[in-house]
DNA sequence: CCTTGACCTTCCAGTAACTGGAAGCACTAT
DNA sequence: ATAGTGCTTCCAGTTACTGGAAGGTCAAGG
């Protein structure tokens, strides 16, 4: 397969296929013409990454999930403790972006949004506190 | 006032504040030995970015709100109007990283996470749908 | 056989917003 | 004089791509 057909089925740009082979995230054959030969596996891997990255795994999380993917002697201990650092943080950032909106909502709330100059959100962002 | 203190008033690092002033956001008079010399309104200006920031707006909304507050002739819908815009984008995100967790949650909780390889997670990430 | 267009290649640069570190000058206290 | 702290500039690295230029390859049509 050339990297165009395992972007569509991959669900990935071929810019970040190849950017993924850069960084050894995949390693797949290369054909006479010097085309990648992607085989059924690299697909397979790189579907696995597409998912991975969608649940919002940071790259180095998803080589090191790729590394127990492909470990039988694998402990399930080790995968879920990953999974729960970043879920723990998917809930942190949640939790700030819950304050950032309620604070900003407040002042928008707030303001009139009209012709006059006068503005409650930026009165907030002036003053201490 | 020279950088170390305007960044404990502040309340960001001294880097950040060159990096302001690279950018063009602050823009501090020069004492004779080179040293940055800043005014009170400087540092209430680097204020006003730091709480902008805190509330998660990118430089360049925070180049506008700055431009804004010091527009007396400003009007305040255009103020909320980038409030407003921030703040679907604040719903958006956490839309998104709630899916996220949503998703992983289910995945972590069936997983044992013993000494065994067998792993729900791995395997959702590999499997399609 | 030639051309056109789609697809592939590499390489370089840019994004956002800093952050770390090196090399070196300035100031204060001893 | 020296030690220590704070200031300066400049360069590089971070994350995960993304855009674009210059050019090779391949299949189809005239």
């Amino acid at each position: 397969m050339n990297i165009g057909q395992v972007a569509e089925r991959a669900g990935l740009p071929a810019k970040t296929i190849r950017y993924y082979e850069d960084i050894g995230l995949v390693r797949p054959q290369r054909s006479e013409n010097g085309y990648r030969a992607f085989s059924e596996q690299d697909l397979h891997k790189l579907a696995f990454l597409a998912r991975a990255r969608a649940l919002g795994f940071t790259i180095e999380d998803c080589r090191t999930l790729l590394g127990l993917y492909e470990d039988e002697a694998r402990e399930s201990a080790d995968v879920k403790a990953l999974a729960t650092e970043h879920l723990d943080q998917i809930e942190e950032k949640i939790a700030q972006l819950r304050e950032m909106h309620a604070t900003l909502a407040k002042l928008v709330e707030a303001c009139h949004g009209d012709h006059r100059p006068d503005c409650p959100i930026l009165q907030g962002l002036a003053e201490e506190g």
